[in-house]
DNA sequence: TACAGAGTTGTGTGC
DNA sequence: AGCACACAACTCTGT
C-alpha cells in the first residue's frame, strides 16, 4: 500500500534517530514533513525572544537538511486539533507520525488528535526517541510508581538494560519512490516565519552564542567527543559555574528540543569510553543523561509536577508573596554581584551552568528571598534555551528543598559560593560591567568597600549599583527555622520533637495509589 | 515495623 | 591545597 504520510515535527527536530520519520516513508507516496506554530504556548506560557530564535533556527536548519533529500518543511498556524483535520483532507493522508512526548499539555494534546486520526482513517504511528527509554516501562519496572532517588533509578536502568541504538538520518536511498508535493510558493504558504513576521520586539535579543539546529548540535558533539580525557575525567560538581568559557558541552539546549538525539549522544559517550577509565553516573556525562531521564520519569508520574499544590511529593511551604523581590532577583538587582551577574547572563545569552542555577535558585527560595520555586520556574522557562517542563520543575523542586532533597540546612552563600572558582570576580566584571574597576576583595561584597575605594572604583554603591535587598547572614537563618517548621507540619513529631514519619508515608502512598488507579483506567 | 545508611555538587574552621 | 569535622538533623530505600 502506498501512503500518504504527515510527520508532525513537535521536539525531535532533526532527522538523525528520528524512527517516527523513518516510519512514515515506509511504503509511502508521498510524505509531508510538518511543524506546527501551537497557539497554546504563547497563550500559556512566557517564552523570550532568544528562546524564539532558537526554535526558528532549527526549523530553517530541518528545511535545509530536507531539501537535500528532495523534501520541504511544511509550517503552519493554528491548533492542532484544528489544522490536522483540514490537512488530512486536502493532503489525502492515510498515515501520521510523531514523536512521543511525556508533558501533560503533549499527553493531551496527543490524544485528542489520535482521536481525530480515528475519525479520518489516519493510522496513527508514535515513536520514542525523546527519552532514553520508554518511561512507561520505569514505572512498571518500579512496580507503578517512579523511583525517587537517583540510586533506586539506577537500580530500576540495571534490570532494563542499556538504552536503545540511535537509528540512522533517512538518506536519498530511503526516499526513493517517496516525495514531497510542494508548489513554488511553498514559500508564501508554508515557510518558516522570522522573529519580525511574528510580530516579536527583536531589540533585546542577545548574541547568538548557541544557534539553533542539528547540523550546530551534532558539529558541537564531534567537537566535544574529540576530547576524550576531558570527557573521561567529566565530574559535573568539579566544573565551574562562573567560567567565561562555558565549562561543560552547552548541549542541553539542542537535547530539550530535540536537534540532538539523547541516545546518540549516550552511544557517542560509550564510544569514547571503551576500554579507558571513566567517570560514573550520577557525575559523569552518561550520569547528566540519566540525571534528564530520572525528572522526565518523575514528572510524568507524579500529579501537578509543576506546582506545589496537588503535587504529592512537593512540601507545602508559605512562601512569601513579595513581588519587590522577586523583580530584583528576575531584573538583575538584588545588590549581589554573583547572583546578578548569573541572572544577566541568563537574560542575554540563555544559558547559565548548572551549578549556576544552584545558586540563583537558593537564593530566591529557601536561601534569601523566600519566593515560591514555581515563580524562578516561570523565569527560567522564559529565559532559558533548554527550558525543559519536566527538569524545570524538578530541579526547582530540587533547590528549594521541596522535594528529592531535605537537607534544607545545606544554603549556597551568594558572596562564597563563586569565590571557589573565580576569586578575582572576571564572571561578575563580564556581566556587569560598572563593577569592573573594583578591587577583587570587595568584588563579591561592594557594599562593604570604604567610600573612597568605590570613588575611586567609579561605582557608587546605592547609586550606580544596588545594595543588598537582604542581609545573607541574617535572613538564611531564619529561613532555616522557616524551612523547619514547613516539615515540621508534613511530618508530625512525637513528644520529645522527634519526627514520626511513619503516618506520612501511609498518607502519601495513598495519594500515589489513587493516582496509579487514575492512570491505568 | 524499625532502623541504618545514604543522599550529584554547603559553609566555615582548623589542621 | 586538600581533607576532616561540626553545624542540625531532613527523607527515601533496603534490609
Amino acid at each position: 500500500m502506498s501512503h500518504n504520510s504527515i510527520h508532525w515535527f513537535r521536539k525531535g527536530l532533526r532527522l538523525h534517530d528520528n524512527p517516527a520519520l523513518i516510519a512514515a516513508l515506509k511504503d509511502c507516496r508521498h510524505i509531508y514533513p510538518l511543524f506546527l506554530l501551537d497557539p497554546w504556548y504563547s497563550n500559556n506560557t512566557c517564552i523570550g525572544i532568544n528562546r524564539r530564535r532558537f526554535l526558528i533556527e532549527a526549523l530553517r536548519d530541518l528545511d535545509s537538511s530536507l531539501k537535500k533529500l528532495n523534501s520541504r518543511l511544511f509550517v503552519v498556524s493554528g491548533p492542532p486539533t484544528e489544522v490536522l483535520p483540514k490537512l488530512f483532507e486536502e493532503w489525502k493522508i492515510t498515515r501520521l507520525t510523531f514523536e512521543v512526548d511525556t508533558e501533560p499539555y503533549s499527553q493531551s494534546r496527543d490524544e485528542e488528535v489520535m482521536k481525530l486520526a480515528k475519525e479520518y482513517d489516519v493510522e496513527v504511528i508514535p515513536k520514542i526517541s525523546h527519552t532514553l527509554y520508554n518511561i512507561d516501562r520505569i514505572i512498571e519496572e518500579n512496580k507503578g510508581k517512579p523511583p525517587m532517588t537517583y540510586v533506586s533509578f539506577q537500580n530500576v536502568l540495571k534490570d532494563i538494560g542499556p538504552p536503545k541504538k540511535p537509528v540512522p538520518a533517512p538518506t536519498k536511498e530511503d526516499m526513493k519512490g517517496v516525495s514531497t508535493p510542494f508548489s513554488e510558493d511553498h514559500e508564501e504558504e508554508f515557510g518558516i516565519p522570522t522573529l519580525e513576521d511574528l510580530g516579536l520586539d527583536t531589540s533585546s535579543l542577545g548574541p547568538d552564542l548557541f544557534p539553533g539546529g542539528e547540523q550546530e548540535a551534532l558539529r558541537r558533539l564531534d567537537e566535544h567527543m574529540q576530547r576524550a580525557a576531558w570527557v573521561c575525567k567529566f565530574e559535573k560538581p568539579q566544573t565551574s559555574p562562573n567560567s567565561i568559557i562555558p565549562s561543560t558541552t552547552v548541549l542541553s539546549p539542542y537535547i530539550r528540543f530535540g536537534c540532538l538525539s539523547a541516545r546518540t549522544f549516550w552511544w557517542r559517550l560509550t564510544d569514547v569510553y571503551r576500554g579507558k577509565k571513566h567517570s560514573e553516573p550520577p557525575v559523569s556525562l552518561h550520569g547528566q543523561l540519566l540525571w534528564r531521564e530520572f525528572f522526565y520519569t518523575t514528572a510524568y508520574g507524579i500529579p501537578n509536577f509543576n506546582r506545589m499544590e496537588g503535587n504529592p511529593h512537593c512540601v507545602q511551604v508559605d512562601w512569601d508573596n513579595n513581588p519587590e523581590y522577586l523583580a530584583a532577583w528576575k531584573e538583575a538587582r538584588t545588590g549581589f554581584p554573583f547572583i546578578d551577574a548569573i541572572m544577566t547572563q541568563l537574560r542575554q545569552e540563555g544559558w547559565i551552568h548548572h551549578l549556576g542555577r544552584h545558586a540563583v535558585a537558593c537564593f530566591l527560595t529557601r536561601g534569601d528571598l523566600w519566593i515560591s520555586w514555581e515563580e524562578g520556574q516561570k523565569v527560567f522557562e522564559e529565559l532559558l534555551l533548554d527550558a525543559d517542563w519536566s527538569l524545570n520543575a524538578g530541579n526547582w523542586q530540587w533547590l528549594s528543598a521541596s522535594a528529592f532533597f531535605q537537607q534544607y540546612f545545606r544554603v549556597y552563600s551568594p558572596i562564597a559560593f563563586g569565590k571557589k572558582t573565580d576569586k578575582y570576580g572576571d564572571y561578575i566584571k563580564k556581566y556587569l560591567p560598572m563593577l569592573n574597576k573594583f578591587p577583587a576583595e570587595y568584588i563579591y561584597e561592594p557594599w562593604k568597600a570604604p567610600r573612597s575605594i568605590q570613588e575611586r572604583a567609579g561605582c557608587i554603591v546605592g547609586k550606580d549599583y544596588p545594595r543588598p535587598i537582604v542581609d545573607h547572614e541574617v535572613v538564611h537563618k531564619k529561613n532555616i527555622q522557616r524551612m523547619k517548621a514547613a516539615y515540621a507540619k508534613r511530618s508530625p513529631q512525637d513528644k520529645d520533637g522527634k519526627t514520626i514519619t511513619k503516618g506520612v508515608k501511609r498518607k502519601v502512598t495513598s495519594i500515589l495509589d489513587m493516582f496509579e488507579k487514575k492512570a491505568k483506567r
